[in-house]
DNA sequence: CATTACGTTTACGTAAACGTCAGATTGTAA
DNA sequence: TTACAATCTGACGTTTACGTAAACGTAATG
């Protein structure tokens, strides 16, 4: 239900679509070695044709989301406690209660991580003027 | 010159301040064994009194830089690259030219950061604001 | 002068996040 | 049916970023 908006956005959102791990591998720019680790820690538990792993939308979604926190950096573990955020399916009020503690740890760590990469664009982008402006008097000189 | 804004901003900048080890560690909440080793891998490079190490401010400026990058998940060998960008002194054409480069680089990883940091916010934040609905309804519904 | 607090080097340990094999299996195409 | 590509399960290796312990130096203090 919370994870809704997290699928397939495009027409004819096949219904029972599945990939498998070469699939998503290739899809999310990951070794299927990597995948299989996720799933080791607990991150993903897809299901299986005999040995083979099927991975659903909902699979590849979590996958996704998955990828967005290591560019985050955040830890596998950091991730797995997030991702339990996304599964408040029919939990119980203490349940909740966590998640909304855990909800609000998050964001006030992603808002300092904001706020880090601001001022360091601001920064950055100083620097690149900066030298802009002595690369073209330079070439101005050297012409 | 880059790093003027990076210093203390306070009244009466002591001319000549400096820090020990521990100074750093404890203000930056780092452990001293830490320092070192952004040492080791070239991060740093104090002055020394006798064995001991002793830290200027552009030192404890640069250490500021270090704790940034590692909370916006780079690698220490990412962070001496990044901090070579602090250091356009007395440099060639040729090397501003390759800063210029992975300026622009970072900036773009940056501002991908920046979108995913957002996206994750406002969902979070879609999930808070559900999950205290929930709660209000059941303190209600209790009471 | 012995203690206490801080600093030093050297070196091995460790947790996280995979990489990299080997060897078996399984599904599909010729 | 054979062959090949993709998958699987261990299991050990590697890199990064420190932790931790040993053994020692230095400086202030009661």
């Amino acid at each position: 239900m919370l994870m809704q908006n997290l699928g397939e956005v495009g027409p004819n959102p096949p219904l029972h679509h599945t990939y498998s791990i070469g699939d998503l591998a290739r899809e999310l720019e990951l070794t299927p070695r990597t995948i299989r680790h996720y799933e080791d820690e607990g991150l993903l538990k897809p299901e299986r044709r005999g040995q083979a792993r099927i991975y659903s939308r909902r699979d590849r979604a979590r996958l996704m989301l998955i990828c967005r926190g290591k560019r985050l950096g955040f830890t596998l573990a950091d991730i797995r406690k997030f991702l339990e955020l996304y599964e408040v399916d029919g939990n119980q009020v203490e349940q909740m209660r966590y998640c909304l503690t855990a909800a609000r740890d998050r964001i006030t760590v992603l808002e300092h991580q904001r706020r880090d990469i601001d001022q360091t664009l601001d920064e950055l982008n100083e620097i690149v003027a900066s030298m802009k402006s002595h690369l073209t008097d330079k070439a101005a000189t050297a012409t």
